[in-house]
DNA sequence: TTAAGATTTGTTGTATACTAGTTTGTGAAA
DNA sequence: TTTCACAAACTAGTATACAACAAATCTTAA
């Protein structure tokens, strides 16, 4: 039916919107049989799949869905954190007009975004091209890609944690500070503004209560 | 003979200490006859190692192993010093007594290894000992673990430019100036230090030159 | 001699049978 | 009814045969 790529993709997407659900076991063999293809290549994809965290490989027992991993969601935005810092203060004042505009235009997509109705994965779309437009007009493209290999547990999180409550206009307010702050070169602002942005909430037991089943113990 | 965690260490560490060489092809056949193992797992192995950038898949083709890559070696650079900058930072004054002794058993060790001849490779662990110690003193070990995933380029790197010229005693002093701001609360004289420590070299020709039949082009 | 085409050889990609460990369910005995 | 044992039905791990493709080489004709 397709081919190990677009299978790939498939199953990441189901993953990531959680159509498949943490602790649900992908068997070789059911996958063998749904996308007509041997289990060759689907052992292939299930090992990748485990690289990246998206699927736990139990030896002799079956691959699940792997549960979201909170340890691992506080590092990467600790990682994420320091980078943006660094990046944001290399792009102040050194941004190109062409770059402006840019981020000018996703702010307004955004903006058009939050008007909209239950749009909270095309925001968190937005979300990611704007942060990764600042990795890529830094010349950071190459971390941004390598930081995506360790965002599936982030990803997840994110998105249950939108659902909750509506945090998409304050979100937006502070990608636009953070614009103003780089072309204003305002850099001694970045760093708390920042903190505050991707830190929001990790903290909190909120999460940890209401999505229980979904949460690595 | 051996169990695919042993075969993959064995390839690794051959690869890493240039043993096998950027460029050389290792054919799943030839590595099933060496370790007495099918193609199957030898084939899972391979994927791993291509996946952590040792060896490179040209599919139908062949396998390589990687030839070093400086444009990662400069994006990982970048990416550590941004990390250690704000993990010095952390550290900086809230070091425990048991950190600070720790650091300095390991800077004690740098000192003796630089008096031995030849030692470059066993300097080499004791550095990336220190740089790991301090991660793991900040509760940063996970993002250490993930960095490592990506220091194929960055080892062999390393190693090469260590055989250049005696450039050991400079880092060792280096380490200890590191280890004195950071229990001095000397955090302002961090972000230089570490950008002058990380970066050395990096952007010189000097490299280029004179390995260029281990680069990628 | 040269150039083009067929052939051979070497590579990974895939399918499938077989191995071995784990879990689960069933039935008999206490 | 409960518990234990054993068999059957899963699972992934491995071996191996074969297909598909790429490249180099050899052959043959111009």
């Amino acid at each position: 039916m397709a081919s190990k790529e677009e299978i790939m993709n498939q199953l990441k997407n189901e993953i990531l919107s959680l159509q498949l659900k943490p602790g649900t076991m992908i068997s070789e063999t059911a996958l063998s049989e749904r996308f007509e293809l041997s289990r060759t290549p689907i052992r292939d994809i299930l090992k990748q799949l485990s690289q990246e965290n998206y699927v736990d490989i139990y030896p002799k027992k079956g691959n699940i869905v792997s549960y979201i991993d909170l340890e691992s969601v506080e590092q990467i935005i600790y990682l994420r954190s320091a980078l943006e810092k660094e990046i944001m203060k290399g792009l102040a004042g050194n941004l190109s007009l062409k770059g402006v505009h840019e981020l000018k235009h996703i702010l307004a997509m955004q903006k058009d975004c939050i008007s909209q109705e239950d749009e909270s994965d095309h925001f968190l779309q937005l979300d990611d091209a704007f942060h990764e437009a600042l990795f890529v007009l830094a010349g950071r493209g190459f971390l941004w890609n390598l930081i995506q290999q360790f965002n599936v547990h982030y990803i997840r999180y994110r998105k249950l944690h939108m659902l909750q409550q509506d945090k998409l206009t304050e979100i937006q307010k502070e990608h636009q500070l953070m614009a103003d702050y780089i072309i204003q070169d305002e850099r001694d602002k970045i760093d708390d503004l920042l903190h505050h942005h991707l830190r929001a909430d990790i903290d909190s037991l909120y999460f940890q209560e209401h999505f229980s089943e979904y949460i690595k113990k």
